[in-house]
DNA sequence: CGTATCATGTAACTAGTTACATGATTCA
DNA sequence: TGAATCATGTAACTAGTTACATGATACG
């Protein structure tokens, strides 16, 4: 229940004001990031469609078809944005991982300009910190070090490096879009 | 209890025969790796490190100190280090996430080298795969597309990138290291 | 004088998974 | 004929979190 956690309600909710989707729609948007983030299980999307529902924040609508099972569209209401927008531009304090930032990178289409550059801004930060850290325990290490321990943590400098670089890019993007 | 999946119980024993450690240790050395994966709760980590001790996989040693409150050793008995080769080589054939990924590199040391290569050579495999479903994603991408869908695409494939080349060079030196 | 680090742990809770069930269609 | 994709969902379970409790020392 922290702020900084995106909980699958509100990605779930975040994900349809983009487009009307269906469950099985959103499990499919997933897959292609699966190797970075672990989607949710059907297991867990479908009931919480069915408490957004419940709750008034979505509709739905049933679309039958003769060759395929009938599909799902689920819509967010009035009352489903008003939520969203009461929830979504709390400010992130704590650190977040890498998935909640994922996760909060793809309902971008629904943040403030502002509120996007802050989110990033932060994560460069952060991982900013980490890799100055990374950096200098990479250095120290020696012979002894466990191969699984310099293996990791090599692999977590890289992906530190790009993921500055990618940061800082996508910044400036931003700026000068804002900026015409 | 899918095979690809590091269960905290034997990520946290396959840690502690690299050498033995407190709790408060585990927890710090995930630290430097938490922008990337999330570590395990004390909540979760105390309960664990007690269960492997009652199933005398580890053996426990505690160290009073008058300034500091006393620490907990947990070093792998011998019970714990075959309930750990029995683990460790069963194949994963699923697709693995980020995080698992990183957690099974964390326990290299435990893996024999061929396990080791084969773990990273099946990760190039997935992530080669999702790297090239990516570009052509978003190749097809239009001003009509989503901005976080844009943005996260964009960043998984960044990622993706970085991390095929250092698989390619880690396994490089891995053949390298090994033809010595 | 308050906060952070060190260091352990428990209890209540929730979020999530796995495994199942259904059933049509298409592909090899 | 068997497997995969499409598409929905439920029930039983487990793994994990948050919040609390304790208590010392050191830092600013």
């Amino acid at each position: 229940m922290s702020a900084g956690m995106v909980s699958l309600r509100y990605f779930v909710l975040g994900l349809l004001t983009q487009k009307p989707m269906s469950g099985y729609d959103i499990k499919r948007l997933h897959k292609s990031l699966s190797w970075l983030i672990r989607g949710p299980s059907f297991g867990s999307l479908y009931p919480t469609l069915r408490a957004l529902r419940e709750d008034g924040l979505v509709a739905v609508e049933v679309i039958p078809s003769q060759e395929k099972p009938p599909r799902k569209i689920y819509s967010v209401t009035e009352a489903g944005r008003q939520a969203l927008r009461a929830w979504i531009d709390r400010p992130v304090t704590e650190s977040v991982s890498l998935k909640t930032f994922v996760m909060r990178l793809l309902l971008a289409g629904n943040l403030s300009c502002d509120g996007l550059a802050t989110h990033l801004r932060r994560r460069r930060e952060q991982v900013g910190g980490y890799h100055a850290a990374l950096g200098q325990i990479v250095k120290t290490m020696d012979e002894g070090t466990d191969l699984g321990q310099r293996l990791a943590l090599d692999y977590g400098l890289a992906l530190a490096t790009t993921e500055l670089r990618w940061l800082d890019s996508t910044l400036e993007q931003l700026s000068g879009a804002a900026a015409i």
